[in-house]
DNA sequence: ACCCGCCTGTGACAATTTGTTACATTTCCG
DNA sequence: CGGAAATGTAACAAATTGTCACAGGCGGGT
């Protein structure tokens, strides 16, 4: 849930589910902030936070913890943690504290320009995050797939090109005999199905290209 | 969140996260309706609103703002919003007011979509679903066949001659020997029979091509 | 370096759509 | 009423697309 929201708000969110592998990942890569949950399995956010402490590293952290007393948050900071939020919290509050650590830090205006989040009826596509869900299931796509649908999205109730699509998503001219198009968009839709059998919506016009599907309603804002 | 919001009430939307962007979009593209926060990192809203009107455009828009003060409303309104929200709203009141702004400007209730919708009398046809119906009842056609439907409801009751069908569906010149418009109508009539004895309800103009029969000429001749 | 798994592209073949041919039917006209 | 021209359609051929299976490539991890 958090990685959604976080994403939408132009945040490029890496989830792990254990302390291990957040330590692991925390020392491995170069992250702007950490959310730290302290009731992990195996290592909890304390020990994690404490070890990553250790090894040296003064990436951000924030604390997240279910227990509101306010020895945790005492522990919690003496032992480097940048910011302590009890849960539960509400999305925004997160937000809003981690705007605050960022600033603190000098890593001000983080997020790094959001791309856009387009939504055609239960699509929907976040660009920066690169996450696509369908009806709220995410969906597990390659790039080309992700690519493939975001072209379309862009067109949603229009004929999108063979060519088009060639250039937009595999960056190459199409030749006439390259069927890895069509292989695509037939993973795209299966997986489209498998989701939320929502494969129909990309329609074949033959001797042209495809096309998004979009039921019909009122279109607000819509891209040509 | 909204754009998921609006995106399950049946509006499509593209959103962006900064001023600058956003202002590229709305110049770029065409939209029914912008939503437009003033407190934007870069431009604020003010100034994309500004410079969308300086730059000619007329879209819709519409302020939302998180300062409740009448102030903002008056420079708002002045610089051409077209209605203004305070926030903290709720999602039914935004509806409510992204309706009332494209009731206002003429964009109605109708469907905007770059397809259109087409209803003649029992058949109705979605250009952007691509999807024909029969009295309610799916048909299930090919691509040539759904662009022949099309090119005949654009021109329902009027005779559409061979040459301008050959062109608008098969996108070639009409050859005085292909037969295969003949096929297509044909396998439409099929169809159409099946779907709802509406097969007679494209007639054949001889020498000169076909025509979709609305009802009330319908009922002076009854010859196939 | 090596293995392993995932992504992408390719060839082959199936399914569907479209185009052609041939012939049946209808219409128009004398 | 006969015949030519135009249209309807069945049957078949060609073209396009769907998809399976597999090969090469690339990256991650040991």
């Amino acid at each position: 849930m958090l990685s959604d929201y976080l994403g939408r708000h132009g945040y490029q969110v890496t989830a792990v589910h254990n302390g291990k592998t957040g330590l692991a990942k925390a020392l491995g890569s170069n992250y702007c902030i950490v959310l730290l949950d302290v009731m992990l399995p195996g290592l909890d956010g304390f020990e994690v936070l404490r070890r990553l402490r250790a090894a040296g590293s003064a990436m951000n952290v924030l604390l997240l913890t279910a227990r509101g007393e306010d020895v945790d948050r005492i522990v919690g900071l003496e032992i480097g943690a940048d910011d302590y939020l009890p849960k539960p919290f509400n999305p925004r509050e997160l937000l809003a504290r981690i705007r605050a650590v960022l600033r603190r830090s000098g890593n001000a205006e983080a997020p790094v320009v959001a791309g856009d989040f387009l939504t055609v009826m239960g699509l929907e596509l976040d660009t920066a995050a690169r996450i696509a869900r369908c009806n709220g299931v995410l969906l597990d796509l390659t790039d080309v797939e992700f690519g493939l649908l975001q072209t379309l999205m862009r067109s949603a109730g229009e004929v999108v090109t063979r060519e088009q699509l060639a250039e937009a998503v595999l960056g190459r001219k199409f030749h006439p005999f390259d069927r890895s198009l069509d292989m695509h968009v037939s993973r795209l839709r299966h997986k489209l199905d498998t989701a939320d059998s929502f494969g129909d919506r990309v329609k074949t016009i033959r001797g042209v290209g495809y096309q998004l599907a979009v039921p019909a309603q009122r279109k607000l804002a819509g891209e040509r």
